[in-house]
DNA sequence: GCTCGATTTGACCATTTGGTCAGGTTTTTC
DNA sequence: GAAAAACCTGACCAAATGGTCAAATCGAGC
C-alpha cells in the first residue's frame, strides 16, 4: 500500500520492519494478541527481542500495523465489488477474489478474526467508518439489483454476511477442512471447486442463475434455454 | 448430558462448578485462552481464586471442559440433520437450530472458533473422530438427495461448510454485525429475517426451491405454478 | 580513516499470572 | 455432638513476559 512514501527508510530499516511485520502476522495468527509473545515473533524474524523492540517500541503498535495491513487487503479485494453492474459478474468476480485472498493470505483473515472475536479492541474504529460506509452503498446497489429484477429479493446485509462468512471460513477454519479432508489442505482442484460451489449457491440462492450450472445463466423466463452442461 | 450420574457431587460442589464453567465460557470467549486469567474467571463466578483452583486444578482442565461442553451442544444441533429425508426438511431445520445456537449460545461458538483459529490444541481429537464420522454420513445422505434428483448436484462437504461458516458468523462476528447495525444487537425480528434469508438462499441455491419464495416450493418442473406469495 | 547517527544486543527489571499451601470454617456422618 | 470430610482463602512463589538500557558495532558521508 502507499509504496510512494518510503520517505527516509534506510535499506536496513525496510527489510527488518518487513520480516518483522511478517512474522508478526503469522504469530498473531496462530496464537492471537495475548498468545503471541514478543519473544516469539523476534525468533521467527531471527532477530533478539532488543531489536524488535527498537522498530516497533511496544507489542500493541506493531499489532496494529499488522492489522491496518490486513484491512488494506480487505479494501482492496472490495473493489472487484464494483466491477460490473451486472449480479451475475459483480458477484463472482467478489466472492472468487475473497476466495482467493482466504487461500492466499490465510494468516490475514485469522488476525481479523480474532479481533472481531474479541470485540474489535483495536479496529472498533474501522468498523464504524470504512466499513460501515463499504457496506452501505453496496447495500444500495443490491438493493437496485432487486428493484430491477435482476435478483431475487433478499436483504442486502444478510447476503454480505452470508459471502463474507463462507469465503473468510476457508482462512479462518482451516485447520477443520484440512481435517476433514484426511488430514491434508485442500489442492488447487479442490479449492476450485469449492470456489464455484460458493459462487454456483449463491448466485442460484437469489435467483441470478439456474443451480447447480456454472454461474453462466442469466434470470430470465423460468424456461429460458440455458447453455445446460448437464450431470 | 449424560445427567444420569450425579454420582457423589455435592449441591455445594454441583453448584460452584456450574458458575465457575458458565463464567469461564465467557471469558474464553471473549479473551481466548491465553488472554483469560484464572483471576478473571474467578472473579467473574464470584470466588477467589485459591477456590477456582480447588474445584479446577488447572487453567487447561477447566478450559478443556469448557470444550467438551460446547462440542456436546453442537452434536446436539447436529442430530435436527436426521429429521427428515426430504433436503427442504432437514436443512431448514439443522440451519434454523444452527442460527438458534448461534444466538442463544454465542460464547460457545466463540470458545469453538478460538479453538480452530489456534489449531485446535485441545479438540484435534474430537476432529479426528466424532467429526469426521458425523460428517461422512451425512455427505453420503446429501449424495443420496443428489442421486435421486431431490437437489443439484454440489459437493456436499462444501455446502456443509457453507452452512456452518454462515451459521457460526452470526455468533462468532457478531462484534461486526452489531456495528453494522447502529451499535445495537440485531432484534428478534432481524434475527428471524436473517435466518430466513440464510434458509431461503442455501435452499435455492441447491435447487430444492425456487428462489426467495420462502423454501415451501418443491424442485420440479421450472414452470411449477408454486404459491407465490411475493411480487 | 574519521565522525556521527543508525543499528544491535546481552543483561536486567517490574509486573503478571498459574498454581500451591497451611490453616481455618462449614457440612456431613455416625 | 464430635470426628471426619469437604470446602474456603489470604499469603506466597516461580516462571514468563513486555519493555529498558548502556555499551558495542556498523555504515555512509567527508
Amino acid at each position: 500500500m502507499r509504496g510512494s512514501d518510503r520517505t527516509h527508510k534506510s535499506a536496513i530499516r525496510a527489510e527488518n520492519e518487513r520480516a518483522i511485520l511478517k512474522a508478526a502476522e503469522e504469530i498473531f495468527a496462530e496464537s492471537g494478541f495475548r498468545g503471541a509473545t514478543t519473544g516469539m515473533i523476534a525468533d521467527r524474524a531471527g532477530i533478539p527481542k532488543a531489536n524488535l523492540h527498537y522498530y516497533f517500541p511496544t507489542k500493541e503498535a506493531l499489532y496494529r500495523r499488522v492489522v491496518e495491513h490486513i484491512f488494506n487487503i480487505w479494501l482492496d479485494a472490495a473493489n472487484t465489488f464494483d466491477e460490473s453492474d451486472d449480479p451475475v459478474e459483480a458477484l463472482t468476480a467478489y466472492i472468487s477474489k475473497k476466495m482467493d485472498i482466504s487461500r492466499e493470505h490465510p494468516m490475514g483473515s485469522k488476525v481479523w478474526a480474532n479481533e472481531i472475536l474479541h470485540k474489535a479492541p483495536v479496529i472498533q474504529d474501522y468498523l464504524e467508518t470504512t466499513l460501515r460506509d463499504w457496506t452501505a452503498s453496496r447495500v444500495a446497489v443490491i438493493e437496485r439489483w432487486i428493484a430491477d429484477g435482476k435478483i431475487a429479493p433478499v436483504n442486502p446485509q444478510y447476503l454480505l454476511y452470508m459471502i463474507w462468512a463462507t469465503t473468510q471460513h476457508y482462512a479462518d477454519f482451516n485447520h477443520q477442512i484440512d481435517t476433514l479432508n484426511g488430514g491434508r489442505a485442500l489442492g488447487a482442484t479442490q479449492f476450485e471447486e469449492a470456489k464455484q460451489t460458493v459462487i454456483g449457491i449463491i448466485l442460484a440462492g437469489i435467483g441470478a442463475t439456474s443451480p447447480a450450472l456454472g454461474g453462466a445463466v442469466a434470470r430470465t423466463a423460468p424456461n429460458g434455454d440455458a447453455t445446460a452442461p448437464g450431470r
